[in-house]
DNA sequence: TATGAATGAGCGTTCATTCAT
DNA sequence: CATGAATGAACGCTCATTCAT
């Protein structure tokens, strides 16, 4: 990395970079572009990058890493066993917030990941991504399920997920306001949603333990019945998001 | 009378165009691969659109416009109040199902579309497309819980958003399958999560009414007290999804 | 010529095109708008033209030659030695008009000659034109000389030039005009001039018989001294005329 | 510093520009021509030009300016009124020997702007500098008519432009000329042709002065009668030229 | 090492011309 | 014949990358 005489000049051009792919996506945004945003030359991109995509890819790959270690928290605070019931919850939740100060810090960047990276080519990248997140939140329900705080007999793939699918959604929200959320109030709605779900009255009452999918399912599955599926669905929003 | 234009000529170059943009995104493909492969010359592609760009507007403004009509279909059975209680949700789910048919049916274009075009120039279409969806979502929650379906007291538009992220995720999920999945049973177990929720015992008899967001909520907001949240979040996949 | 069914289909063309031309210039000139003005189909202009630069060549040729013609009454009318001196002039006089006067029918067509056609390729034309013109003026000089109307001992190539050029500019004024001028006052004006000169008083005096130039000299050539000239040049407008 | 900008290369272009401009016009010049006879990449054309237009528009306004700072040489010693009477005509022709110096050393772009520029998007720029040029004769003209160097009573208006058109038809001659004509000579002929024109015997007789035109007249305008003009026009070159 | 002038492959678009109907 | 859809060669311009200094 850099030996070379101006130790800023890399991270100049990565400033000017992050900007820039952000303000036209990766193939609208021009090199001469970035490097005159930062001062530096055209040659001094060359010179830390061995192309347009590898400055990108650098970006990326540096950006989503921090965001992994960040989320990798939560699993090193889950080995730990803190707490239990609802203070496990908080535990969980505190860890939300801690993910999410992270993203809006970073919002500009992951505002364009959200976006697909501005470029097809990348895409894979923000796919891999989001799977490495969908394993994390399968292994936090696992987890959760054997502390009792998840109803046993869920298909944990499934509701992994709808979860990160419903982080995702407020992630994009987060990174999109022009103000900062307050996001330990938000998480926390997010969380009592979700452990409680929406039915009302006309619903509860058909409570019931839920199907044996056909996938993984967390606890002893002892999943009674429910033939037919009741449940009681949303409208969505299934094109983009 | 001239030679008889060919009537598939536009119908080819569209199924092409969007392969083409499917695989490449926008900014990558080739206007003459996308000929070739519709076995047209390069002047018949403009003969039939005024640029790239302008296929691929037309291609996802279309997919867009026939999904919108899809999903509309679920309100005007809102109107009709055709049922009632479980039956209702059986509609709801009936929607549901026919919604995402049509995204198996698009697969490609979808996918192209969750990945925000293959272009940072068309996101927008996809942003405001996700917009309208949410509000579909949100008036579809308005509606349910005058009908007891849903938990008065929610905030209706963090509700609509989880929910429509929960929903794009699985959207996500369909239109990368190999085989078609079981759509009614995959989209049950996502209505009886929502209206359930996914806590376990130890959670559960901390249940109590959520708080008063300065949103719009629905029913009489009675919502009483909880001041500090404890619900029980899940990790989340923030970036891109 | 056209022994096509729609007698004139190929006259329709022949003035849309020339006022596509006029307009556009024959680079910039789009067959489609030609068609298009002349409501017949684009077939229609290659069954009557070869190419575009066919039509355009057809169009110029066509008007030159009708001028050409009209410029001959002239030489007919030497030939016919019809008057003397002033009468003569008169009758000079009358062929201008009547050559201008055809130049303002087709003032918009000159315009665009007098520009070049609009198009490297065919100055060539113009350019072949103007040198007949030259011819003509060279001849009705010479004849004239030998009518004591002009002065002995002039360099008719020179004269021919000058007297061209002269005529040229008052052509492309009037072909410019938005009304149409009272050309026979013009021109007699112009014809004045060119009898008499401009020169005042102070230079008067010194008039004295031309000089012997290499070139064709009219009349007994015995043009006398005059060693140094001394005339009395103008500022000149060399470029583009 | 990065590798040493070639100095020449801008030239090099401009010169092969000019020519390729030249020989095939503005429209059916090759950018590609041009740069490969300067010997430079077709990158490089866009590192001087905005685009090809550009390149040509520079050429044009150039050499027009060179062109006028030229012309104004003569304004600037009518200025300093220099001489009188035949000493007056002979300064008067040497500052035409300077300006047609001038159009045999650029004969080539002449040549080209005389055709209109080979394109009709550039002939207001020609149009306009004739229109300048024919100021400048007019100023001529009139200082001349107060030191008794021209005839009083003219129609300058006409006069300038006859001057203009007969200068235009000499340039033209020589900027085609394949040696070097005695420019002194052929310019000091037709100065004197122009202050004594060309009317022979039979014309001379009927001297007398010109008429009071409805355009500025120079002098008293004491234009007496001459009701019907008579002169001795001469057969003219209206098309082009 | 740093610079930025130079390079040239690559691609979108135009439009004269053809020809099936 | 007449039509106008289809064709595809041609060309202007961009911009990532190189490399002489």
């Amino acid at each position: 990395m850099a030996r070379t005489s101006d130790p800023n000049a890399k991270v100049d051009l990565l400033r000017a970079a992050e900007a820039v792919f952000v303000e036209r996506g990766l193939d609208h945004a021009k090199v001469e572009e970035i490097t005159a945003r930062a001062g530096k030359s055209k040659g001094a991109f060359y010179l830390h990058f061995e192309s347009k995509e590898d400055a990108f890819r650098q970006i990326v790959e540096t950006t989503l890493a921090r965001l992994a270690a960040c989320l990798d928290g939560g699993e090193a605070m889950q080995v730990a066993a803190v707490a239990e019931g609802p203070a496990l919850l908080e535990a969980l939740l505190d860890h939300d917030v801690e993910v999410f100060e992270f993203l809006w810090q970073n919002r500009a960047l992951i505002r364009l990941l959200g976006g697909g990276g501005g470029s097809a080519s990348f895409s894979y990248l923000v796919e891999e991504f989001a799977e490495r997140c969908r394993g994390a939140v399968r292994r936090t329900i696992a987890w959760s399920a054997e502390r009792g705080i998840v109803r046993p007999g869920l298909d944990v793939d499934l509701v992994s997920r709808i979860l990160s699918g419903a982080y995702d959604q407020v992630a994009r929200h987060v990174v999109r306001a022009q103000r900062k959320p307050d996001l330990r109030r938000l998480l926390g709605e997010v969380q009592h949603l979700f452990m409680h779900g929406i039915g009302g009255p006309a619903v509860r009452e058909s409570d019931r333990p839920v199907r044996n999918a056909s996938k993984t399912v967390v606890g002893r599955g002892r999943g009674g019945a429910r033939t037919e599926r009741r449940a009681r669905p949303r409208k969505k929003e299934p094109a983009r998001s």
